[in-house]
DNA sequence: ACTCTGCCAAGAGGA
């Protein structure tokens, strides 16, 4: 993480009058900033610490406290209290305050805005940059700072440093303010440009811990004065800061929480009325709590929590500093990990500098997703429930085969030119490959090209950090070394290790753990590898400081991880500390609370299901422009938000211009269903499987809910069935009450650790277990474990995605809109061709009046037809008479049903009469079928594959199961949906996508799909 | 009133 810090920097000449404040990445050697490093009194007195987090935690609302989840708007007046609250605490301390120093260096209780992005662009133009290097440039000139475009983009704020920490050698300048007394102006000089909010940072002196010295706050004036694209703050806020530099100067520099305490009057009358509270509860270390209460301090915008532990004992809170901003709601559950107020048993705080406040823990959010919430939090809550509209780029799985061959060279130990390229021609040759090559229609040759141009990149990484022999390390990056991780790797602990981290509400997969060995010290780390741009950006140091987090959960302490960008070679070591772990965890738990609300319907007055609540947009053009999730956002923004939005952002007219192809009523019906569909997801919910309870019951609790096997044991010969998939058996000694099926889903954790691994049951007996798991456990020292069910619910995005991609500007979708939205009558031929009666009169003649003119209304319908039919009304042989007609035509069908068993229906009578491809894992489908798989192939190739599966004019799948990359790229003439109405809407368009024209045979009085929500059902 | 099925994941990269 970048260190930063905000300091004031006098101005030598002082009939200017100016004082500059500005952030800088600390461990400068220039002289003005030196002081932070070298002398301790000096650096309590100069730097604040930004946590710069909040800008993201609360997105600014303008239409104050309306939306009951923007907390920002109800926090906003308790915390501007620099500047326009007169009473604020601040001030009251800035009466007693002191000088700390006698020479111009001041620590002035101030305000500190962050620039918007039109204003930074501003800013670009007038030839500043945004980044400053002071190691190189050195120089801060009249305010003037010497551009070194060199820098390489860091930090894009959003999360901030313990400056205890070791520091980065780079100083990097991510903003500059001047505040002209004499005009009462406060000047942006330059600008980091990811802030949309402005931070009022109010600087506590002479606290014991830096992170105490500075508490975030935003304004709503200033964010809108921002909005408005106003170059500068204007002033009667500068008078505001000039008068409390000048009262700080004569104020003892005491604010702390025992000031806080005994100063405020409103929390002296709430710590009469608890006092009583019982005060068996300790918080000293990780306890899991549900909130009583919730009581904004109002002076000063903490909060005022009373929890309640498992044992019923009741404590008080105070969430300080930035844990102030979290959305808590009465209800709640949350780890809490405090300190003791002294002297007021009973009574704890969580602060900027010590404690943990990890909201709705149960809910674990995978590293990835939490740190792509800094850049857009709205795209992150879309993307948890539409998965997948970004998915199958070419590039992405470039990067996904490299993370494969790296963490193949590290572990076959490959350390020459010609064992990597043994690697890589070994994981090209891999069967499993040709399917995702298929999927993003990449050759062999593509995928091989492409690994190769990294083979010596791999193999100088290992030279460096693997095998640092002498002879052949060859220093060849001297430029960008001298920030680079000087060590050595000794020892691969685990490859793609997983780690569900409850305590912390986190999950992930680390790419490489690794042994390693730095200044003689010894260490085990994460190491996070991204074959992109070498950025350091938030996002990725964030990524990286997750898992030194979670992995400090699970075993031994961690407080580093490594950050390899193998296209430019550049390793550096992520530190982490306090400041980095409290404002990932604010953002997590902001996430949750988002990703909560979005989980439930809302039904408004009239019995319509709402638009949900989102994030708010960012304001960024190209990113937005490029966005998968686009679409998605806009439509949700036409419905909800889109007037409140500031003229400023793209999205005003983005949005417009993204969903202009879609009727109001296109983007309702999606919305609509969405809502049925959590409705009845929640509803599902109730007697599903709770993933939670995995670390919140014991082993012997889940067995007798009939959801674990609790101590079995692991049988030694683990084999690799297929690549990367390796065979366990798991037996144990006596009776079972197994609840478990083959083909279900277990997640295996031992006792020290759990979610060790997961895998698929193979086969099952009376004592045994076979499982396809994805690692390999035997090298594992457990030797009882646990394998626990484990519900999936990518039910429901599947359906959601189904939906959201309804909105596509493509033609298949515009013709499934008209049809399935709109409702436009089915058109049909006027003629149809003699053809049919010459290929088909065997299989007419067959079929009775009413089955003869369904084939004819079907073959002569251009969008679709709807075939409705009392049970033995012969349905299915009209669907089998219309298949092979239309094979006989030429054309191809896609046959799709709810279940295996209808699917398999219609495709057991098509044997020997079409050629057919069923679709599905093969101990679901069809015995007879099973030699139709696509098992059942030889292919080499991905091109090989492709006519493989295009030479097969008709092609049978669950509707659940067309998220095949066949579906993807093949594209059939007609889809044929039996027993159609046992399917829900959402779950029949991915099917019905894939094809020009769709049939849907049903019958209408037979079993619709079950709906257990009863609100959902109507 | 009747019914009971599908799904592996976290991350791959990019502003």
């Amino acid at each position: 993480m970048s260190k930063l810090r905000v300091s004031k920097i006098p101005k030598e000449d002082d009939n200017q009058k100016k004082i500059s404040l500005y952030f800088v990445k600390s461990g400068t050697k220039k002289t003005n900033i030196n002081l932070s490093s070298q002398n301790e009194e000096a650096k309590h007195d100069l730097f604040g610490q930004n946590t710069l987090s909040n800008n993201r935690v609360f997105p600014r609302s303008e239409n104050s406290g309306e939306n009951q989840f923007d907390l920002t708007t109800e926090n906003n007046k308790q915390k501007s209290i620099c500047l326009t609250n007169k009473n604020s605490p601040s001030k009251k301390l800035n009466a007693n305050n002191k000088i700390l120093r006698d020479d111009h260096i001041q620590s002035p209780d101030y305000v500190l805005p962050t620039p918007s992005k039109t204003h930074l662009r501003k800013i670009k133009k007038q030839g500043i940059k945004r980044k400053f290097d002071f190691s190189e440039s050195g120089v801060i000139n009249d305010n003037k700072i010497v551009n070194n475009p060199k820098i390489h983009k860091t930090c894009r704020s959003g999360i901030s440093v313990e400056p205890n920490n070791e520091c980065p050698k780079k100083d990097i300048v991510d903003y500059i303010y001047t505040l002209d007394t004499n005009s009462k102006r406060l000047n942006k000089i330059v600008s980091n440009e990811n802030i949309e909010n402005i931070n009022f940072l109010t600087k506590k002196d002479n606290c014991q811990n830096w992170a105490d010295t500075v508490t975030p706050c935003t304004n709503n004036d200033n964010v809108n004065r921002f909005k408005n694209n106003e170059h500068d703050i204007e002033c009667n806020d500068a008078a505001a800061i000039e008068s409390s530099v000048t009262s700080y100067n004569n104020s003892p520099n005491k604010i702390n929480v025992d000031l806080l305490f005994n100063n405020s009057d409103i929390f002296d009358n709430i710590i009469y009325e608890e006092f009583e509270e019982n005060q068996t509860l300790s918080l000293e270390s990780c306890t899991k709590c549900q909130i009583v209460s919730v009581q904004p301090l109002t002076s000063c915008g903490e909060l005022i929590l009373r929890l309640k532990g498992t044992d019923d004992g009741i404590v008080t809170c105070l969430l300080h500093g930035a844990w102030a901003t979290c959305q808590v709601n009465v209800g709640d559950f949350a780890n809490v990990t405090a300190k003791p107020i002294l002297d007021k048993p009973g009574f704890w705080i969580v602060d900027n500098n010590y404690g943990s406040f990890v909201l709705n823990p149960d809910t674990l959010i995978s590293g990835t997703t939490l740190v792509g919430s800094v850049f857009c939090m709205r795209k992150t809550v879309l993307s948890d429930g539409y998965k997948g509209l970004d998915s199958d780029s070419k590039i992405m799985f470039i990067g996904s085969l490299l993370h494969t061959l790296l963490q193949e060279v590290l572990k076959i130990k490959a350390s020459s030119h010609k064992d990597i390229f043994k690697a890589v021609e070994q994981m090209i040759s891999k069967k499993e490959l040709l399917y995702s090559l298929y999927s993003c229609a990449m050759t062999i040759d593509d995928a091989k090209t492409e690994l190769k141009s990294f083979v010596p990149l791999i193999f100088n990484f290992v030279q460096q950090y693997i095998k640092p022999s002498k002879s052949l390390c060859v220093p060849t990056k001297q430029k960008s070394g001298k920030d680079e991780w000087i060590g050595e790797i000794t020892g691969i602990a685990d490859i793609e290790e997983n780690i569900w981290a409850p305590k912390l509400g986190l999950k992930g997969k680390i790419d490489v753990t690794v042994h390693t060995k730095s200044n003689l010290k010894k260490k085990i780390m994460p190491l996070e590898l991204k074959t992109g741009r070498a950025s350091f950006s938030t996002e990725h140091r964030g990524q990286v400081i997750l898992y030194t987090m979670m992995m400090s959960e699970i075993g031994s302490l961690v407080d580093s991880g490594l950050l390899l960008y193998l296209r430019e070679g550049i390793m550096k070591e992520i530190m982490t500390g306090n400041a980095e772990r409290r404002d990932l965890m604010i953002l997590r738990n902001q996430l949750v609370q988002y990703l909560e609300i979005i989980k439930q319907t809302a039904v408004d007055d009239h019995g319509r299901i709402t638009a949900p609540t989102l994030p708010d947009p960012i304001n960024h053009r190209s990113a937005c422009m490029k966005c998968p999730y686009n679409t998605l956002c806009s439509a949700a923004l036409r419905i909800n938000g889109l007037d409140h939005l500031p003229e400023s952002n793209v999205l005003k007219t983005l949005a417009l211009s993204c969903t202009a192809h879609l009727k109001m009523e296109h983007i309702q019906y999606v919305f609509h269903w969405s809502g049925l569909l959590r409705m009845e997801n929640a509803e599902s919910h109730k007697d599903k499987i709770k993933v939670e309870d995995i670390w919140n019951l014991s082993p012997q609790q889940r067995e007798e809910n009939g959801n674990c096997l609790s101590n079995v044991q692991l049988q030694k010969d683990v084999k690799e069935v297929t690549n990367g998939t390796y065979k366990h058996i798991f037996t144990w000694i006596g009776a079972k009450n197994v609840n478990i099926n083959e083909g279900e889903y277990l997640i295996v954790s031992c006792p020290e650790r759990i979610a060790v691994a997961a895998g698929t049951v193979k086969s099952l007996s009376s004592n045994l277990v076979t499982l396809y798991l994805e690692r390999d456990l035997s090298t594992h020292k457990s030797s009882t474990w646990h394998l626990d069910r484990y519900e999936s619910q990518s039910l429901l995005s599947f359906n959601l995605t189904n939906l959201a991609s309804l909105l596509d500007e493509t033609d298949e979708t515009r013709s499934l809109r008209e049809a399935i939205i709109s409702l436009d009558i089915p058109k049909f031929a006027p003629k149809l061709s003699s053809k049919i009666l010459k290929v088909g009169n065997d299989l007419l003649s067959s079929l009775n009046e009413g089955q003869k003119s369904a084939v004819f209304q079907s073959v002569a319908a251009q969008k679709y037809v709807l075939i409705k039919g009392m049970p033995g009304t012969g349905k299915t042989a009209t669907v089998v008479a219309l298949v092979i007609l239309a094979v006989r035509l030429g054309q191809t069908v896609l046959i799709t049903s709810h279940t295996h068993s209808a699917v398999d229906n219609v495709l057991l009578r098509l044997i020997g009469k079409v050629d057919f491809l069923r679709l599905g894992s093969s101990n679901r489908i069809h015995a007879d079928l099973i030699q139709y798989g696509e098992d059942n192939n030889s292919c080499k190739t991905p091109e090989e594959l492709e006519t493989f599966y295009n030479s097969k004019p008709v092609v049978g799948v669950t509707c659940f199961g067309s998220g095949h990359p066949l579906l993807g790229r093949r594209k059939f003439d007609l889809c044929l949906v039996d027993e159609a109405t046992q399917i829900l809407q959402p779950t029949v368009l991915r099917p019905l996508l894939s094809a020009k024209k769709f049939i849907l045979v049903g019958d209408p009085d037979q079993l619709s799909p079950l709906v257990k929500n009863s609100e959902a059902k109507k």
